[in-house]
DNA sequence: GTACTTGCAAAGTATTTGCAACGTC
DNA sequence: GACGTTGCAAATACTTTGCAAGTAC
């Protein structure tokens, strides 16, 4: 079975670009930690590791080809900084986030559990829905449960 | 009946705040363009015109203190820029947002359509929500009409 | 007078751009 | 050899901070 470097190889090809060793290693980066949400810094910071003569610029560069792609989407969660993270192969719509605001941590649900609210905006609004970005702000399951209220 | 902007005054003097006249001009400017999601530079270029003085350093001071106190918030649909927000007046959850992804045009639903997703959200992930951000992207309903495939 | 607030300038971050050099077909 | 791509340095854009001066009670 092909590998997801593969399809996104071509990907690339067919919009005319090729997978260099940096955008190699910066899409490898990106798949390692999956769960994370990157920074460019930190994506450079990991790409270093296996490619150290790699620039900042082209890891710019590189999220930025990988966003028009939709490979992935670039995102903010109100620090200063885009962060990126990879979208499910052949996800039409972005997944949700839950960001804890005692720990911080950030959690993905991959489910879509907008499909009625996408319907009522069709209907209500006259508004047809292409994407959506949908984050919540609370408490997740384990500060609850450890009664944490130390305040990061 | 009291205005919005002496309800705005007594949640400044609630957390030991003054209502300058900075201050005041700046959410006079916010009251103004509700309908608009302005930059901290846009809003600077139109408090100038009320108070010719102003620095940009307090308008950024000043749009952070609002925010801290839920007044408006502070949002970034992706351009590299923070935008700010009124929050309708007691409303616990912020408002959603479309994006026009034709013509640009921002439009707000002030219902809120997440009371059942949120339901789903604390039962099968444990999360107690507190506040959503939720933005759609597509083609809103004059682009449809207007057969607009004119690309901005 | 004390404590908060302001304007200006300087500093700080994050990101983008210019350009000569490199690599590949 | 043309053209996409890269690394570096410089430039840009947005936002924050330091500080002396101003303001309100």
């Amino acid at each position: 079975m092909e590998s997801r470097i593969e399809r996104i190889k071509k990907q690339l090809h067919g919009a005319s670009y090729k997978l260099t060793p940096q955008r190699e290693a910066t899409v490898l980066v990106l798949l390692e930690n999956e769960e994370d949400h990157l920074s460019a810094e930190d994506v450079f910071l990991l790409v270093k590791e296996k490619a150290p003569e790699i620039g900042l610029a082209t890891v710019y560069r590189t999220l930025e080809l990988l966003t028009e792609l939709k490979i992935v989407d670039k995102i903010n969660f109100g620090d200063g900084v885009s962060r990126y993270d990879l979208r499910q192969e052949g996800a039409s719509r972005f997944h949700h986030h839950l960001i804890c605001i005692e720990c911080g941590k950030v959690a993905e649900i991959q489910e879509d559990l907008l499909g009625d609210v996408e319907k009522i905006v069709e209907s209500r609004y006259g508004f047809t829905v292409k994407d959506h970005w949908l984050t919540f702000h609370g408490i997740c399951q384990s500060c609850k449960s450890s009664g944490n209220d130390s305040k990061k």
